[in-house]
DNA sequence: CCCAGAGACCGCCAAC
DNA sequence: CAGTTGGCGGTCTCTG
């Protein structure tokens, strides 16, 4: 067992930090939870771009404290046995999150099974005093169980939104959106949405610019709405009910040929608008958004896998030039197909950081 | 990198 | 009446 706890400054006087002028006004207070199987990337996530915020000029200052137990609790990288991994160690009690501003439950893995009864009262008590509550993942989970949920909409990770709704009837699932601002509660799919969601609750904060910025900071990609499906996550929906999934299921099988919209369409026994129009709403890209990315990722598996030559990968993935896959490869992937291929086969080899720029075509 | 033609996208609107 | 569908056409994006 590797317990690295993750120290951080003294929260004692550290409002005198002549940088950033932040406002007077005390700063906002933030409990993030941490019990054992917290999601480690959720709970950096937020406490990383919270942080981020006070190295604006001008930004607001977030007085993030992760709460739980005062020893490590493990992280969603440990093993059941403890074998690998790390674990975290939160700075504030949990009664420290009674008087937060707002209160954020990160994804946990064990609240598929129980939510820890100090939690559910946290979450229970939060919402009777009007705090802001924000839960990503399976976080939503322990929101449902607390509660809080009644009547409400929330979304969850996609793998997962089913048995949401199953567990409780009451709550409307928006199972293919990154995250649900419904009021006072707020819910991300997880992972990835927890940024989106927390750039979103900054923008609410501050407006838009700030909250440009700290995405800015972070290196963020451009934000997404809530709206936005949790498509590219998985390439086939796992069911539907209509054509769309028959749709993509054969474009898949024949993605070396010249597709377009109106073929998809026809799979799905619809008009191309219409189709293009549920495919839009139902995952947030167009088809032929899709269908690059489908066609980039077979790509990539065959520049792994095999010795093609580039024109030949490109032609089995659907590229009918050479010069249209590249061009497509470096947008998407952000190498050239070649460079893609050497810096895959150097893998396990001493040459690991240098980088040769120019290639091109079928070496 | 540029260009022109083809194809895709999407707001709009009438029909259901 | 509210929601869905599919054609039209202007504009954007892709292809070669």
């Amino acid at each position: 067992v590797t317990a690295t706890g993750c120290s951080r400054s003294a929260e004692g006087p550290t409002a005198s930090r002549p940088e950033f002028r932040g406002r007077t006004t005390g700063g906002h207070r933030v409990a993030v939870v941490a019990a054992d199987t917290v999601v480690s990337f959720e709970l950096g996530a937020v406490v990383h771009v919270l942080q981020s915020a006070a190295l604006l000029p001008d930004g607001p200052r977030y007085d993030v404290g992760v709460v739980g137990p005062p020893h490590p609790v493990a992280t969603s990288t440990m093993q059941p046995d403890g074998g690998r991994g790390f674990a975290v160690v939160p700075d504030r009690p949990l009664e420290w999150a009674a008087t937060a501003d707002t209160v954020i439950i990160p994804g946990h893995t064990s609240f598929l099974a129980e939510v820890p009864p100090e939690v559910a009262v946290l979450i229970k008590e939060t919402q009777e005093r009007g705090a802001r509550l924000v839960a990503f993942g399976l976080g939503t989970f322990a929101l449902a169980a607390a509660g809080v949920l009644e009547g409400r909409s929330a979304t969850t990770h996609w793998r997962w939104s089913a048995e949401l709704a199953a567990r409780h009837p009451s709550l409307v699932v928006l199972g293919d959106t990154l995250f649900v601002d419904d009021g006072s509660v707020h819910t991300a799919a997880g992972a990835a949405a927890a940024l989106d969601l927390i750039l979103h609750l900054v923008e609410k904060d501050r407006g838009a610019v700030v909250a440009a910025s700290i995405a800015n900071q972070v290196v963020a990609p451009p934000r997404r709405s809530g709206r936005e499906a949790q498509h590219l996550q998985h390439e086939v929906p796992p069911d539907d009910h209509d054509g769309l999934r028959n749709a993509m299921l054969w474009a898949e099988e024949h993605l070396a040929q010249n597709l377009q919209v109106a073929d998809l369409a026809a799979q799905a026994h619809m008009s191309t608008r219409n189709f293009s129009r549920r495919f839009r709403r139902r995952f947030g890209a167009t088809p032929i958004e899709w269908l690059l990315q489908v066609r980039i990722r077979h790509a990539r598996r065959l520049l792994e896998t095999t010795t093609w030559t580039i024109e030949r990968v490109a032609d089995r993935s659907g590229f009918r030039t050479p010069g249209v896959f590249r061009h497509h490869f470096v947008r998407i992937v952000d190498t050239t197909p070649g460079h893609y291929r050497r810096e895959h086969r150097a893998k396990g080899r001493a040459s690991s950081g240098i980088r040769t720029r120019g290639d091109s075509g079928p070496a």
